[in-house]
DNA sequence: TTTATATTTTGTCTAGGACAAAATGGTTTG
DNA sequence: CAAACCATTTTGTCCTAGACAAAATATAAA
């Protein structure tokens, strides 16, 4: 790894696979389909890339994050790209008080003013209270900052930022909540694959306001061990955050999978982004398409546990 | 996705590399040259892996993260190998009282007594303070979970659920310190690929006691960003989490790569289980083996700092 | 005991072929 | 007009088998 001065620094195929999240395989195919990356060899006939295909490919990569596919992006030239980055849909626009704050808000991370917005936050926690924050802050901005992401407005790093900001703010608050002990218990998680942290912290942050007792396994835990852990546990509701990161299809499998190898007195429930614009429903499932849903469910769940006790179904065989 | 009753569960080659480690071109070089792993083939050809087989590759991975090469062990029988493990130095025997107690956690941790350990945890913190809590028992504590998980002595969701918990305690702590505005900027985050999260979280529990004012991106920033969030923020370090989930080697790359795309003024530190095994060092970046190496490098830090304050160094072409 | 050199071990890279899953476009039906 | 179906194109991942350098180990010399 040395540096040739005055020469732009070469990278090997690795190093590309690490910094774009494309694999070699795809870097290989690209490069044999479309001509691009075109890398020159090095003295063991190996590929090494210059700066501005890396450079250039991230540019692809963030065109194919907004919907493009590599056949019509690939081969074009980095102005064509740019232009088209900057011709990118403007993200959606909705209108209230709340929405104000979170456009001052983005304001802020972009500034990198950290301190200040974590006293927004913060502010706006206190005078709204838990879930009308979770639901009119931390939502929009939630989406805000996605679309900002996908415009090319703000940088990688910065969406980081703002996700461990709200996890910061919303884990110290479930956490000083004292412990539900009658309501429901939860079990919260997402399928493997989803990595999107932010949901299931909302809803726990939901649903311990209405007193369940959540149990949070954190992210992508794989089918067999969700229904180990459900039955460890004694889960009386299985709840699964699902964003629009992984395909519908997949999802729906992974939900009917694990609904068939649960206990059926035990409920599913699934949230998150993907359900406001999939119309599909997975039998046997209850799909909240808001977080508002959260409170109403709740009571149902509650009603039929009053008439049908749990007890009653654990002595089956 | 579906799983026939009965028969043990197939895994193809992408998830053998994403649950232990080993490249795709690995498994199928020891494949060919020492006849393990030995995958039957499905309709495509493809190689599918029984469960079985992943269990005794996660062995090979920890007895090779303790010295062994793949050419001793990858052929042994289950039985062979778990002796080997067993004969192991035994890790951290560390004696005293704290390591009774993270064995006690563990236990908590097996029967599911979430409460109980939250409890424990949260009353060691009070005692022994943050610092002290982090070093003695939180450290040990992760080690032997990660043992025991790799033993199969606990199950996957067991050790979801004990870094949901450590996580919360620390966040919630660390939120509830004053924030820092004298001491060095450091920004907190892991290389690609390298998902530990528990690790940087202790890192910044233990800087921010220091009086240093932390900024963590949380997990998985590629190099470029790193170097984009270290400009905009100001920040005097940039300190990177390393366990041994990544290989060796291409941490070190990662590591130089980033080191040449910084200011030379930014100074790099890494720390992580990683290095107490490896004995590579990267120029121009700071190992620190252990946690409490933290104040040391801090103290260190702030001498170079009033000699040489940044405002001169800022100044050079 | 250390230092230099030979030898083994080991992981990564390459090429080009194959193929199924996903996306798209066009057609028919409710 | 929208939904459902089928055909076609696009695209990523997997395959084999060979090559080779970097790392680790063994051997020889100082």
């Amino acid at each position: 790894m040395k540096i040739v001065p005055g020469q732009t620094h070469l990278v090997n195929i690795s190093s590309v696979e690490r910094d774009t999240g494309l694999s070699k395989d795809t870097l290989r195919m690209w490069e044999r389909r479309y001509g691009f990356p075109n890398p020159s060899r090095d003295s063991k006939c190996e590929r090494v890339y210059p700066a501005e295909q890396l450079e250039k490919l991230r540019v692809i990569r963030r065109l194919m994050d907004s919907g493009f596919r590599p056949g019509k992006v690939v081969a074009e030239s980095l102005e064509a790209l740019t232009a088209r980055i900057q011709a990118l849909p403007a993200g959606a626009q909705r209108s209230g008080v709340e929405h104000a704050m979170a456009d001052e808000a983005l304001r802020l991370l972009k500034a990198h003013q950290l301190a200040e917005l974590r006293q927004l936050l913060s502010h706006a926690l206190m005078r709204q209270g838990l879930q009308r924050f979770v639901l009119e802050v931390v939502a929009p901005l939630n989406e805000l900052v996605g679309n900002a992401w996908i415009e090319g407005r703000i940088e990688i790093f910065e969406e980081h930022l703002y996700s461990e900001q709200i996890q910061h703010l919303l884990r110290h608050t479930i956490g000083s909540m004292s412990e539900a002990r009658q309501g429901p218990r939860v079990l919260l998680t997402t399928l493997p694959g989803e990595q999107h942290k932010l949901g299931l912290l909302m809803a726990e942050a939901f649903l311990s306001v209405e007193g369940a007792h959540c149990i949070s396994l954190g992210v992508q835990t794989p089918a067999w061990d969700i229904v180990q852990a459900a039955r460890a546990h004694h889960a009386d509701i299985v709840a699964l955050s699902c964003s629009q990161a992984v395909p519908a299809h997949l999802v729906c499998d992974g939900l009917a999978d694990l609904r068939r190898q649960l206990d059926v007195n035990i409920a599913m429930w699934a949230g998150g982004s993907l359900w406001q614009h999939a119309r599909k429903s997975v039998p046997g499932i209850n799909t909240l398409v808001s977080l508002a849903d959260i409170p109403a469910a709740l009571e149902k769940w509650r009603m039929r546990a009053q008439v049908q006790p749990r007890t009653i179904a654990r002595n089956q065989p």
